[in-house]
DNA sequence: ACTAAGTTGATTATATTAGTCAAGATTACT
DNA sequence: AGTAATCTTGACTAATATAATCAACTTAGT
């Protein structure tokens, strides 16, 4: 029930693209480096968001990556659709066929409850909210207020 | 983001105890041909059940497996807990230790949420809840009404 | 032309999952 | 007591998926 590296270091590396939005193209090694990732694993990640449309690719010299979309329209769940070929938990979900009880089954049932309580979040969540919690964390706002001579939180 | 087979099986076959229960002890072998698992797989299978008290044993001729608990007792995430190690989509959730950036990550946070939501599903299903959907299946409770001179559902 | 990038496909390495086999222990039944 | 049926255990193998690497290629900036 672990998600792949791929759907973790995919989300990484969308997250710092996110994070640069609207500046140059992010080199695939910087990337690496910042997340530590490994380079030639990151090349393969990327691929299919590429093709997908999520990511643009600009090649050559002072080329990189950078999204393609606003990252209010970048789901979690179209990423890990992307990375992870599906978000169900179980095959039968995604291809009744595979399985003679599908039908009848009420394991099925629960996994496809399973698989809806999950998508909940996926489908919720954008890159964007990633970067406003990202910024939230890096900032936390100390609300603080001096009484009683000193200083409270 | 898949189940393992374990975690399938071992549902499986938990549900035909629970459809046994109060019986004579199941057979392996009958779990095995019934829910069509390979039987030297699911000696492995329901060990860990075993052992953690779920399940009961009785060797030797005319023996077999029989819940230990009430099926009402028993939810799936502590099936899934047992069989799969831990329900958590990302190690880093168990063990924050194994990345040096857990404190920081947000996608940590939402993989955390992720965890949460599929918590959500197993913690209130029970195997009764799977056997009650199961009767449900079998005996569809065709409301009928005789009006008019003919059956109407 | 040269260099710095991404692109692609082949390949390898590693880990996990799935499944098998066989010897052993326990019990019911005759 | 003997035997067959059944769970138990550990070693082993097979299959699959994941993770990672390498190298040749394409593209674009200088």
């Amino acid at each position: 029930m672990k998600l792949s590296t791929r759907s973790r270091y995919g989300t990484l590396a969308l997250l710092e693209l996110a994070l640069h939005r609207g500046e140059a193209p992010v080199q695939l090694k910087d990337i690496a480096r910042r997340q530590q990732i490994p380079l030639h694993y990151l090349e393969h990640i990327i691929t299919p968001l590429i093709s997908a449309g999520m990511v643009r690719s600009t090649r050559g010299a002072r080329g990189g990556v950078s999204l393609a979309r606003a990252s209010e329209k970048i789901k979690l769940s179209e990423v890990i659709q992307l990375l992870e070929g599906s978000v169900a938990p179980a095959e039968c979900l995604n291809n009744p066929d595979i399985c003679d009880r599908s039908e009848f089954c009420v394991t099925r049932d629960i996994w496809s409850e399973l698989k809806k309580a999950m998508e909940g979040v996926l489908e919720s969540t954008t890159l964007q909210d990633l970067v406003a919690r990202h910024k939230k964390k890096e900032q936390p706002e100390p609300v603080m207020y001096y009484i009683y001579g000193c200083w409270l939180t």
